[in-house]
DNA sequence: GATCACGCAACTTACGCAGTTACTTTACAA
DNA sequence: TTGTAAAGTAACTGCGTAAGTTGCGTGATC
């Protein structure tokens, strides 16, 4: 796998799934299907349930299956599911004693939130539907 | 040191430049200031120097200079200088076999290129001049 | 109760990057 | 011309993060 492989990993199951919302799929199948690890998938796919875009099941004939209509999951949901941000955060500094390096952090840190914010609305313009 | 540390490195170093664009600085003296290491300023401002922003001159009274006007150096000039993004770049694929992928890569790549050419524009508004 | 699935914790591995060391090159000054 | 002070650079180390892996527990169905 590569970077940014968590929300690849996400994106890519939910697509499939909003093909075909009825299948009940296993760890082992997604994650052969994605070239990595049940252990893995069930990471990630554990905080998009968390998240209320999917339900898992346990025991014979469980597995994976979406929480909501295709078409009510948007990109930015699972984005924001997954911690994980595309946007580097400027590392909070103990104390930035210098006072360009607070002029500069609070620039840098106003800009890339503004930017945060946009990407998040663009996302959110997109379904997994629209994917499928 | 922490995350993101090449821009912040080299932006806070910028900064104090503006305040005294003649003033010629070492490594060492900045390495210091920055509580880090003479090699790692000059790898960075190494970059910086690729870009026209700074000049650096070797032997006895060098060090380092900016190479324009404090006002004529963008956030954007130092933040393309650096490769480095701040915009997790959609790991690129060796082939995407699987039509879902495909579509959502190409979904993907396209809002954060959209993303970070807007994160450029809005850089592009603030000199180092403006944080001195 | 056997099997099949997820849940979870702990460990291993891979990788990137800051940090470090050591050496070379260059410029200036005594 | 020799010594010193600076950048340039290559090679190595250490650390943090994330994926990958293993093992065991838990719950549901047959």
């Amino acid at each position: 796998m590569k970077r940014n492989s968590r929300l690849s990993l996400a994106l890519h199951t939910l697509g499939h799934m909003a093909g075909d919302p009825d299948e009940i799929r296993t760890s082992a199948d997604i994650a052969e299907h994605a070239g990595t690890n049940p252990v893995v998938v069930r990471r990630v796919l554990g905080k998009l349930r968390e998240a209320d875009i999917l339900t898992s099941e346990k025991g014979h004939a469980g597995g994976w299956r979406l929480a909501r209509q295709p078409d009510e999951i948007t990109l930015a949901d699972v984005y924001l599911a997954l911690d994980e941000s595309l946007i580097a955060t400027t590392a909070d500094e103990e104390k930035p004693n210098c006072s360009i390096e607070q002029a500069l952090h609070s620039k840098v840190t106003s800009v890339m939130e503004e930017i945060e914010r946009s990407l998040i609305e663009r996302l959110r313009a997109t379904t997994i539907a629209d994917v499928r």
